[in-house]
DNA sequence: TTGTACGCGTTATCAA
DNA sequence: TTGATAACGCGTACAA
């Protein structure tokens, strides 16, 4: 790799003035030579060293991007097609506003905001975030953050965050399953907490504004571990008799749950009604096709990224973002009145 | 962010002895001065920065990935499954290894060049090159390469590349539909390059083993543009009447196709057979489940990333290297006999 | 056992 | 209009 100081050196002159002329500083350089210059850059195709940028102008150019993993979510985070859609929304605006991509999946916040200041990111991205992570975080780190999806008591005074109205979601959704007949609602997912405890809790809304009363049976608990979902379905299958219908944390669990379901017998929507949250390819292509709450998962990631941009450039953004939510009824839920 | 200088000054030593702690040269320090510089090195938290230590060491840590895209395919590549699945793993042994991932996507070979020069990075993961793309890069580029899926008659001389033998996947495939009493079978992909290629060869290589003349129009081409890929959709739903079965390049066409029939009220396996390739999780949650051509997407990731981290080692390996491929038999394909 | 000094490639300041 | 040189933070050869 060819240098400033060996480009100065063949063409007899300084580095200062191939450095101007590298960056288009032409007021101070005569014509003459810049074109020199700019000819000996083509033809030895010069790249600059980043590194060497980097510490001399202490930036870096680069958006540390990091997916904060669960235990029991580490392995195939990427396989989650929310989670690549995601990524795929930012990757794509990192790369057009010039910066560079460094992701970054880890189960410890030390260790991200290690990585983070030993490369001296310009911004950082951050997904999958709880409540008292954001705290620690926020308070060594003095570059920009943008959060995905978080919901933090504390962190939504430090943070900047962009996210849904779960809450408001789940409860159209459930909403719309009543309106159809259905009283007995189960809900499924891994946990409770941040967004799904958004998404709960409109869920619960829903069921109370309807009068049905929320019994504690009624949360199906999947085990996304892969060695231990099939068994995690098994046990949920079991108890879907009864039930009317199956308001799912994610499309992902959704479809899991239909085949499942399939495999032993049980109909969706005949037998009992599902229905998702993201609306992702799998549920789109999945037939009967889903019904579910769409969110524009890609321009999620935008917004995210264009976000924190905007702070990096020290402009003035909203606090919290809110990406809009929308009912989209296919054909997993059935008319049982 | 603290360095290197400062700590030592705030403990009247030499840089050198600092510098010799963090990095375990211990044999030259008294125990005394080492445990000093510890307590104080983890007092400040002390994170080195990496652009100084490349600089001077003129090595990164970085492994880059690059993703070549074709234009149609620009959009949404990171949402193809097997895309995801693949980058899950890399990802992965990538971390492992103490390195750090940089991803890059580009329609152009020169860019992913200049960006890999200016970042130095210690070694390069390159996916979704053809044919002479690959020489372009072998030129200029003197730090150690894998390819995943690459065909490229040149570029066997020059790159170690990590595949499957793909010609016999779909032979074996399509064997085994011709088995099944199917004589008029239809290949889809979006291209016949490289991958694709290998797979229609064998497609056609099980046609004519069998005895069976391929005509040009069993060729059906997907558009994968997301704006115009339904219409190409609707065109071959359209001419599917009359083809016993459908070999498919991957599972994400195979799903998509099934799901167009469907609504057009072809019924997958009774109407027409298909099949996959890849055994994605898009097959595996379909129903009926996708019968497929299986590769270990993730191990194949994996697996290059390893092959690269030798290569940075100086260790020997392989020139080629072909993850096994094995028939998945589920239902999509009916016995016809 | 510890310290000094230099090089890595770039940018920026200031002088010529 | 151009050039010398310091600075960025780290690692290391060599000196003490």
């Amino acid at each position: 790799m060819i240098t400033i100081k060996e480009i100065a050196k063949q063409l007899n002159m300084s580095t200062t003035t191939v450095s101007n002329v590298i960056h288009g500083k032409t007021g101070e350089v005569s014509d003459a030579t810049i074109k020199i210059v700019e000819d000996y850059l083509k033809k030895v195709d010069y790249v600059p060293n980043i590194n060497a940028r980097n510490l001399a102008q202490n930036e870096s150019k680069i958006i540390g991007v990091a997916l904060k993993a669960r235990a029991d979510k580490y392995e195939n985070l990427l396989m989650d097609p929310f989670v690549s859609e995601l990524i795929g929304g930012i990757e794509e605006s990192i790369r057009k506003a010039g910066y560079f991509m460094m992701l970054y999946i880890s189960r410890d916040t030390d260790e991200i905001m290690r990585h983070v200041s030993t490369w001296n990111v310009d911004g950082l991205l951050l997904f999958g975030m709880l409540n008292d992570d954001g705290i620690r975080v926020s308070e060594r780190y003095k570059k920009p953050i943008v959060c995905i999806d978080t919901y933090s008591i504390e962190g939504l005074k430090h943070f900047i965050n962009v996210g849904l109205d779960d809450e408001k979601g789940t409860f159209e959704m459930v909403n719309y399953m009543i309106s159809l007949g259905h009283k007995k609602i189960a809900f499924l997912s891994d946990n409770l907490n941040g967004v799904d405890y958004a998404r709960f809790s409109g869920y619960k809304r829903a069921l109370s504004e309807a009068g049905i009363e929320f019994q504690k049976d009624w949360f199906l608990k999947i085990n996304p571990r892969s060695k231990e979902v099939q068994a995690s379905l098994e046990d949920i299958c079991k108890k879907i008799t009864g039930f009317d219908a199956v308001m799912c944390v994610s499309d992902l669990y959704a479809v899991q749950l239909i085949s499942s379901l399939n495999d032993r017998g049980i109909r969706v929507p005949e037998d009992v009604s599902v229905a998702g949250f993201d609306d992702t390819l799998l549920g789109q292509l999945h037939r009967p096709a889903l019904t579910t709450v769409h969110q524009d998962v890609k321009g999620k990631g935008i917004v995210a990224t264009e976000t924190l941009l905007k702070c990096i450039r020290g402009e003035k953004t909203p606090k919290q973002i809110q990406i809009p939510t929308k009912l989209v009824i296919r054909d997993t839920v059935m008319d049982i009145r």
